[in-house]
DNA sequence: GTTTATGCAAACAGTTTGCATGTAC
DNA sequence: GTACATGCAAACTGTTTGCATAAAC
């Protein structure tokens, strides 16, 4: 959405960054893919267009600490890189443990539980992730032929 | 609990591995922290009983694999291992984006959202990690000492 | 006694830093 | 033109590996 993107750009210009292709590349990688990217993933797709490896590290770190993006635990205790919103959609992510698929999961309405949960503790809420783990029907299929007995 | 730590013994024998004393360490010491612990925090508080940091390297990834502890996301996209049921009861983490305090939450009651929200996708369930991220009292105060007319 | 776990040292990978050059504004 | 962003190379940190020794079973 050239939308989404205009917003990035005046949230760039308005805390003093410049907008420079390079953060635009990032952005739209980010905003092109279904799931987090670790940042050996932006790294590759990205030194393809010449961007140096230094600088994909420099604009994530900028990203993050300006709001636009945040980090997320993806397959085994590696981390990935994912829009917040206003950028992108709230959502969460459903994670095969087995192949480590993920599935984005747009239904959320948890919004009053965690107000409900949180209420006694004063904290004034910003976000909050999910994350569910578990077998997608192809590793539940596998893990029958493997292992008939176990478990 | 004694409980925990017989289940614990049981679980490193039944899958063939051995109950060592630097495997009982870090156990305990995961099981008497009240937040889930970054390796560096694991190696620097064992270090002290005389234990080899690849050792603890290795001791997490085997709890881990074996379903003892599992990773979670603390502060700003670092790591950090627990345990998880049946080693500890099922909680959630409160986490303040200015100070990293965390908070545990006990009272869930997640697991009949969580089924609505994956039933179309046809996945066994393991568990689910809900992590809440805001201000904590102090860090709002702060705030608007600092910064009165901004955001 | 056998097999697994640990300690040590070296190798490795990912990440960060300093500085010179290039570019957005 | 100025201040910020980038590229490059080197330094650094955290993590992994191979092998000899020690300990659990």
């Amino acid at each position: 959405m050239a939308n989404h993107e205009e917003l990035f750009q005046e949230t760039l210009r308005e805390r003093g960054f410049r907008v420079t292709p390079d953060r635009l590349h990032v952005y739209r990688l980010l905003e092109s893919s279904p799931f987090p990217l670790p940042i050996s993933t932006v790294v590759e797709e990205i030194q393809s267009t010449g961007i140096n490896q230094t600088t994909v590290y420099r604009i994530l770190e900028l990203f993050t600490a300006i709001g636009i993006v945040h980090p997320v635990l993806i397959g085994h205790g590696s981390v990935g890189y994912e829009l917040i919103p206003p950028f992108r959609h709230h959502h969460h992510h459903l994670v095969c443990v087995g192949c480590n698929q993920v599935v984005d999961l747009n239904n959320c309405r948890l919004e009053q539980r965690v107000d409900e949960i949180v209420e006694p503790y004063g904290y004034k809420i910003l976000y909050h992730d999910l994350e569910i783990h578990g077998l997608c029907p192809d590793c539940q299929a596998k893990e029958k032929d493997n292992a008939p007995n176990e478990n």
